[in-house]
DNA sequence: TGTACATCAGTGAACGCGCGTTCACTGATGTAC
DNA sequence: TGTACATCAGTGAACGCGCGTTCACTGATGTAC
């Protein structure tokens, strides 16, 4: 596997780490090996071109983040209590890298990445619906993704300011309280 | 007011319709002035530099889409009703225009305009607090911005089918019916 | 153990291309007298 | 009414720059015999 390999691997932080201060697009290979400290050549060493680049780069941030979502609610049965558990791992999780303004909201604007972003978003919004489902709601599936994308808001906020915020997250769960 | 000249308006009509299609960062000078129909030149005698331009192309389409919300609840008393009836028109106000996509969600991966989109979606934000508050929301401003976010996740989704979709505007008032 | 060859990550100069921006110039319209 | 000058939107060739990508080459490691 060459997402193993050490050079890969070094690239790839180095575009998580650059993703942190600037948009996907803003990003070029030239700032990429520099901050990973190899040749230019290198980067073609392990990927065909720019745009497969920013599609591993999405998908290592999207697999990290919902591997813990997952984790966070693997003994749970759907509904409520389970919404509430998978978005505070999803925002605490966003919290850890900072890259979250980048890769969550401005990696829509990548025509590179578009498909991916959209089949990653659909990824959680399915794990979101069941929840939806569970607790009753009409148009669980519409429902669960229009949730992503106001959890997805409230991460960059947190983001913003580096820390988590109990009033943003009291806010976000208001929308899902006290509902059929 | 230099606004009111025909080719600044051309200028700016072409960068509606090439945002269609192409996110801004993707839109060139050349293609806005082939879709214009004028000269290169002709762009910086009405525009410095592109980043004025993307700026005045979303200021555009902000103040349109504003008006029409702000009309549309013009003698309304905050509360759901009013909050119902400004999501419809900012719906509906969206599928008019299809530019949606690159100017609501694209945009805010743009340095150049990405603190005039912030200090724009306040004041969408600070429109829907008014109802959140008189609703007796905690976090009403918080809960707003969220609200916002999914809105406007609700409208790039209806202008990918170019069509209104009332399942997913059921769907968004489930998240703010029966609340306290 | 020693020799010859294969493999492959890494290098960095060089490439062509498209971009945003500039600028000397044109031509139509307005103003002064 | 006629002449001289000023103003200003419009033009398009030319510019320098940074970008993504290529490529001939290096050097270390592995393999065969």
């Amino acid at each position: 596997m060459p997402e193993a390999h050490p050079t890969y691997r070094a690239l790839i932080d180095a575009g998580l780490r650059l993703a942190e201060q600037a948009s996907l697009s803003e990003i070029s290979i030239d700032q990429i090996v520099r901050a990973a400290g190899v040749a230019k050549g290198t980067f073609y060493v392990h990927f065909p071109d720019r745009s497969t680049y920013l599609v591993a780069l999405h998908t290592w941030f999207h697999n990290r983040l919902k591997e813990l979502v997952v984790n966070a609610v693997a003994d749970m049965a759907p509904g409520i209590e389970r919404l509430y558990r998978a978005t505070i791992a999803y925002l605490d999780g966003c919290l850890e890298g900072r890259a979250v303004k980048a890769l969550l909201l401005e990696a829509r604007a990548e025509r590179a990445i578009e498909a991916e972003v959209q089949r990653r978003n659909a990824e959680f919004a399915e794990l979101a619906a069941t929840n939806f489902r569970a607790m009753g709601w009409l148009q669980p599936e519409m429902a669960a993704r229009l949730y992503v994308a106001m959890t997805a808001e409230a991460a960059v906020i947190e983001v913003g300011s580096g820390l988590p915020d109990q009033n943003l997250r009291a806010a976000l769960f208001q929308f899902i309280q006290r509902n059929p």
